[in-house]
This record gives C-alpha cells, sequence and structure tokens, in this order.
DNA sequence: GCCAACGTTGGC
DNA sequence: GCCAACGTTGGC
C-alpha cells in the first residue's frame, strides 16, 4: 500500500502546529472528529507513514502551517465516552464507539507558512478539496502532487 | 459579527 | 422518507 497523503484543520487557538511541536514525542491524539465522513477516513483509510498537512482554520490568514505523519492509525476516540469533556457523546459505547481518532506525529513546520488565498490562485491546487466550495471536511484526502506542490509553496522564499 | 453552506435532528 | 428547523463550520 503506496502512502497517502492527507489534509487535517484545526483552530490554532485550540490547538496549533507549535502545540504539536511541543507535545511529547510531538505526537498527539486527532480527538474530538465529529463528522462521520472524517470519521471513516481516520479509522479505515488513514495509515501509519501516511503524510499529513496540518491545517489553520479560524486563522488570519488560514494557512497550511507544517507536515505530520500518521504515527497510530484510527482507534476509538477516548473523548466521546468522557462526560466532562466537550466532545462527550452519550449515544455511543466502548462496545460499539462511534468516534474514531488516529496519532499525528510532527514532522517540520514549513519554512512559511501557504495561506489560502495563495492555494486558491495556485493553478496546480484548484482541484484540493480544501478550495472547493462549501467544503468543511475537517479530514480531506489530498494527492501526492498536491502534497509537494503545497510543500514546494512553504520553502519559497517569502 | 455576518452569513453561506452544510450536516443533523425530529415531526409528521 | 420528506423537509423545515436548527446548530456548526469557517471565510471574510
Amino acid at each position: 500500500m503506496p502512502r497517502k497523503y492527507w489534509l487535517l484543520k484545526t483552530e490554532p487557538e485550540t490547538f496549533s502546529f507549535d502545540d504539536l511541536l511541543r507535545a511529547p514525542a510531538k505526537t498527539t491524539g486527532w480527538d474530538g472528529v465529529r463528522n462521520y465522513q472524517a470519521r471513516n477516513f481516520l479509522r479505515d483509510q488513514m495509515k501509519k507513514g501516511d503524510r499529513v498537512l496540518i491545517y489553520h482554520s479560524n486563522a488570519d490568514p488560514p494557512a497550511v502551517v507544517g507536515e505530520a505523519e500518521v504515527a497510530r492509525e484510527g482507534y476509538p476516540d477516548p473523548t466521546q465516552f468522557d462526560r466532562r469533556d466537550d466532545h462527550y457523546d452519550p449515544e455511543s459505547s466502548p462496545d460499539e464507539p462511534r468516534w474514531y481518532q488516529v496519532d499525528v506525529k510532527a514532522v517540520r513546520k514549513l519554512p512559511t507558512p501557504v495561506p489560502l488565498p495563495l492555494i486558491r490562485e495556485t493553478p496546480a491546487l484548484r482541484k484540493m478539496a480544501l478550495v472547493q466550495r462549501g467544503q468543511r471536511l475537517s479530514v480531506q484526502p489530498v494527492t501526492e502532487a498536491e502534497y509537494a506542490t503545497v510543500v514546494a509553496l512553504g520553502e519559497a522564499a517569502k
């Protein structure tokens, strides 16, 4: 199975790429995803070693800021069972968990962030899920070519 | 803060 | 099973 490529959204005020760099082993459980399509990607498709673009949403500007990799494949998101957690789901049970997460490990921060407007105006990225109208999925597949293009933009001098 | 787009819920 | 109402996402 060849390595696949993904984009994960996060709000930097909640959890930023710098937070990931500071985490133990630069790794965190990507919890809190509560969308079935995204859940299916996390549970079924994301494999150890897959590469991940980390995207800051609700930021100024919104931007891809770093690279990461899947460090552990899909397993039940523990926050769904925690009554005190914002992501608690009373209708899920450990026997039949509804929500899944992967572990994500930082690879590196990009030398320069790749802002959303630049992604929009780059012809090679026109088909990225991120720039499709109304796209809100927080876990998105990315092609190898798109991944390489975004990383190249992040390496270009300002 | 606004609001368009989308997903989910629940009445019927 | 339809669809209106509601809540959320996320750019601007």
